[in-house]
DNA sequence: CGACCGTTTGAGAATTCTCAACACAGGTGG
DNA sequence: CCACCTGTGTTGAGAATTCTCAAACGGTCG
């Protein structure tokens, strides 16, 4: 699906969204060097506390960041889908915090930080690109933050389907059907609850026809309503509407 | 304490440490242009949605980061201290998505984007500073993510506890005594709880020997204990070593 | 077919919240 | 100087949400 359009060109896309980028420069972008690696669900792509040298750019499937610690506690931090890029961060803090985990097999394209670097010295304008992309990415962390500390279990699933709603349509999936490449467990590990809850708020949520999930993937039925219920405004993801609009007037791309 | 040594000398002591800065780069960090300015507590510094122009470097007091929504929920998902940059991320992303309230009486140095845009640019070593100074923010973020989903209201206040020692220590304050300029509802606003509950936490704490908290601060009594309880480690704030190890030499604070 | 992973459901337990009341300090105006 | 008022901390009791434990089910894959 969507494999005509490639993950490296989609994140360059948006970042030039984000910031003016020159031709040279998004030119350069796009011929960064990358090995393609699949990834099986369940393996680790980086560990706490490991050094990394590359960061790595989700071409399919779903990655996830995770903070545990010694007693095995889990908590997804982070969901990357498709055009993301998992750790643009670690150009700047090599030794990792958290993480890296697929949810499903997956293919991500590992960017060495030497090739990201070398752009970023030697563009500004790349520079603020990349550290604005990263901005966002913290944007993402403090809005988990306000649901994990506010909302109700039903709110913060509602909350997290609306984000990866908006995210999924911003690649040009469809925003009320779009594949939901992670169990149950993964969604309480994301939201601070127990499969089992997060399992009893699903089927409130499909009894109010809103969203069913099923091993499919999502299908949202009605959009407003789950914004509404999870809190959601699609403001922090700095995803202007500029993407949406564009693809509406042409070429769509399938699926 | 330590008042001696302004904020801005902090943060670009701080910064040094992270990044390896020439001279040139620091002199110029330390001429940066700013306004000092008081604000009252509950005063706002930046609205939720404005745009901004300048950062704010916390000279005095506590600065708190709230992400408010309609109905009033709100969530408090940062503090900073003297020494801090509270929004060093707005310098990309000047629309602020949180709102930066003072929970004391608090001063800030208010710097221009200008300056700091034009440091940046001409220097990618300062660029790449700045980049790596608000990782450490993002880090924080995470962190708390993981405190929220993951952990007890005790953990949880236990852990945020940890953490302010550690950051106090930083900036020179006594860890096992430093000032807490938030109140109980901020407490509870910052760990997701009410503020009832926070204060049965901190009996709980008071009883077990392990932390008094007062209005004039933070009174811990066995720290380790304390970050035991709190699931804390200190990596993801990358202060340690530098600052702390100078004085004990090789020695391992935790763990 | 059997094993396994993920989902589904039930029932009781634990944590945390809500509501309510009171204490105590500091500041303000009479 | 006192009365009052507001903000903060403290405590109690019952209620609500979410967890834990346990069991069963269905699909998928070797």
């Amino acid at each position: 699906m969507n494999d005509s359009l490639g993950a490296l060109e989609l994140w360059v896309d948006r970042l030039g969204r984000r910031t003016r980028l020159g031709s040279p420069e998004v030119e350069s972008l796009l011929a960064l060097a990358h090995r393609r690696e699949s990834i099986a669900k369940g393996r680790d792509l980086v560990r706490q506390g490991e050094a990394v040298e590359a960061a790595c750019l989700v071409a399919s499937g779903t990655i996830g960041r995770f903070k545990q610690n010694r007693d095995g506690l889990r908590q997804l931090a982070a969901i990357y889908i498709k055009g993301d890029m998992s750790d643009l961060h670690s150009v700047v803090m090599p030794i990792s915090a958290t993480e890296l985990t697929a949810l499903q097999d997956s293919v991500v394209l590992r960017i060495d930080h030497h090739g990201l670097r070398e752009l970023a010295c030697r563009s500004p304008l790349v520079a603020e690109a990349f550290w604005r992309d990263t901005t966002v990415d913290a944007n993402i962390a403090t809005e988990r933050v306000f649901a994990l500390g506010r909302l109700s279990a039903l709110s913060r699933i509602a909350h997290l389907l609306s984000e990866l709603s908006v995210r999924h349509e911003a690649i040009g999936d469809d925003p009320c059907a779009f594949p939901l490449h992670m169990s149950q467990v993964h969604i309480a590990e994301a939201t601070g609850l127990t499969s089992v809850h997060v399992n009893r708020m699903f089927r409130e949520l499909r009894e109010r026809g809103l969203v069913e999930v099923t091993r499919l993937g999502a299908v949202i039925h009605d959009r407003a309503q789950l914004a509404k219920i999870g809190q959601f405004s699609p403001d922090y993801l700095h995803l202007p509407q500029v993407g949406i609009e564009r693809r509406a007037e042409g070429t769509h791309l399938h699926r």
